[in-house]
DNA sequence: TTGAAAGCGCTAACAG
DNA sequence: CTGTTAGCGCTTTCAA
């Protein structure tokens, strides 16, 4: 007991002894045995981030910035990949259980709303951009695109685009749909008919964006694109460069999120961009906060994107 | 017993009783404790991921398919940043042995040899890139990229470079020296006399890339440059473009590791190209591996580099 | 096929 | 200020 308190800085241990203690701990390398403090329900200090997949500049830095900032909390992050897969992202979730996590940062998988997928036990459950009605006590670390959204298609509509194509997450997705619903108005208020030809959703992916892309410019007639999806971005863009369609004089392009390389691409890829590091920031808050102030409002935090101009959206 | 024996598959339960716990153990969302299997010994599975940051497509990328490999082995992955400094690696490395991971995979930070930063314990150490002496029964994933280098520096003197600049880690880092003496054997095996003032070293960095390439450029009068180092290429390429220097006709230029937009910018990078999947599964590979076959060749694993020639690396 | 005891490392609660 | 007891959830060993 008395090395016990020692080594926990307990007050109740003569100077000497501690210094005595402290010193030989030391010098054998001794570490506290985490396994035995959580068996006594003291708790790990664990977090868990499940994401689609880390090869995304955006949720690269997120857990970058994240992991940081725990830290400095004494916390670790456990990492899962989803690939947005529900029965990955349950797989995840019973380890992160057994682990005793404190708290699950997730994308949630398109559809983990159905069925018990998302069994989270004890741990405080983090819903980040997208979010699923299945966690019924979860926090929410979310983007407010939409004013930028709005900006970007009512820009391309001001330098004449009438075409506007859109590629977006499933709006079976919250994200999704609201995406899509800030698209809309955009054109509305631009003045612009939505057509239906012009829009593409579907679970994100790689893939979806790669096809969708040149598909719209070369067989629907589009004349300008706005991307709305981390995943789908970059599918995007390969697919209208490996195209050889040039930017902005084939077609204008509005990306998601803000990787490094838009500045250089193309003489500039214009964007929504989102401001990562405020949003694991404020995720980070969201894990440490305490068990109190639980009303709706505190429970739910977001970050406004913006919309910036560059190159690629420029006029026909 | 009998209720942990039917959960964990044992053959002596009755085939009824085992439904009937599973069932109800189902029913109650009931997940094993870890902590109370960790204490008794009985492992985890855990394992460490010491990165200097996630902010880089191939660290992503190998932490991507690392995480990926694992969970399939039934391993959950904890990732910790350290910025390359000496202070947060021991952090880590403490952090991590308390919760008893079975092995960490980790880049060592520059001077992490001397003193006793790193107490690793019982945990199975990986060193993935670089290699210091001081983590005497490790594991190593490295890279092989010495043939890759030379070639890419034969190339810039076949195409008329005579001030080829170099931009590279530390040669207090193992991969740091070994990169250099391969752009010293290139230099050689083309003719081309070593310039001192054309060799940039010191702890890799972005702003080291950043400042040092356009100086190399515009003070010392190099008509190409080779970078040897991830945490490197980025800065040099944002230097260079930042300061409208084209390529390759103002400045050839050899990148490192193959993000994918290297592909689109300037008409193409050349790189030093890693094969960052297979080095993901050599690692592990080695986390699995039995404790038998300790030869020093299974020890030690590598991919080789490979150079990809695209249009920065052009001719004057 | 099932159960009882014991112990993994730690600390709260209660002596001394 | 230091020590003893007990119990966290699990599985190994031994007994029924």
């Amino acid at each position: 007991m008395t090395v016990s308190r020692a080594l926990s800085g307990s007050p109740h241990v003569k100077e000497e002894t501690r210094k005595l203690v402290k010193l030989r701990a030391a010098e054998l390398g001794y570490v506290k045995n985490a396994a035995a403090t959580a068996i006594r329900g003291d708790g790990v200090g664990i977090v868990g981030l499940l994401l689609p997949t880390l090869v995304n500049e955006f949720y690269a830095r997120f857990a970058d910035t994240l992991a940081t900032r725990l830290e400095s909390a004494g916390l670790q992050l456990i990492i899962h990949l989803t690939a947005d897969k529900l029965e990955q992202e349950r797989r995840s979730l019973l380890k992160l259980r057994e682990v005793q996590a404190a708290a699950v940062v997730m994308v949630p998988t398109p559809g983990s709303g159905t069925g018990k997928n998302g069994h989270t036990g004890e741990m405080r459950v983090i819903q980040l951009i997208r979010t699923e009605k299945s966690y019924p006590r979860s926090y929410m670390a979310l983007v407010d695109d939409r004013q930028a959204i709005v900006k970007a298609v009512r820009r391309l509509a001001e330098s004449g685009h009438r075409r506007i194509g859109y590629l977006g997450g499933a709006t079976l997705l919250s994200s999704g749909s609201e995406r899509l619903s800030a698209f809309i108005s955009g054109l509305q208020e631009a003045g612009v008919d939505p057509q239906p030809k012009l829009i593409h959703t579907g679970i994100p992916s790689f893939a979806m964006g790669y096809e969708g892309a040149s598909d719209m410019v070369k067989r629907d007639g589009a004349t300008a694109l706005i991307c709305a999806g981390f995943e789908v971005y970059n599918g995007a863009l390969n697919g209208l460069l490996e195209k050889d369609l040039r930017l902005p004089t084939e077609v204008a392009f509005v990306g998601y999120g803000d990787p490094s390389y838009y500045r250089w691409l193309e003489g500039g890829i214009s964007t929504i961009k989102i401001p990562v590091e405020r949003l694991a920031s404020e995720t980070a808050r969201l894990i440490q906060t305490g068990t109190k102030g639980q009303d709706r409002d505190v429970r739910k935090r977001s970050v406004r994107a913006e919309f910036v101009k560059r190159r690629s959206c420029g006029s026909l």
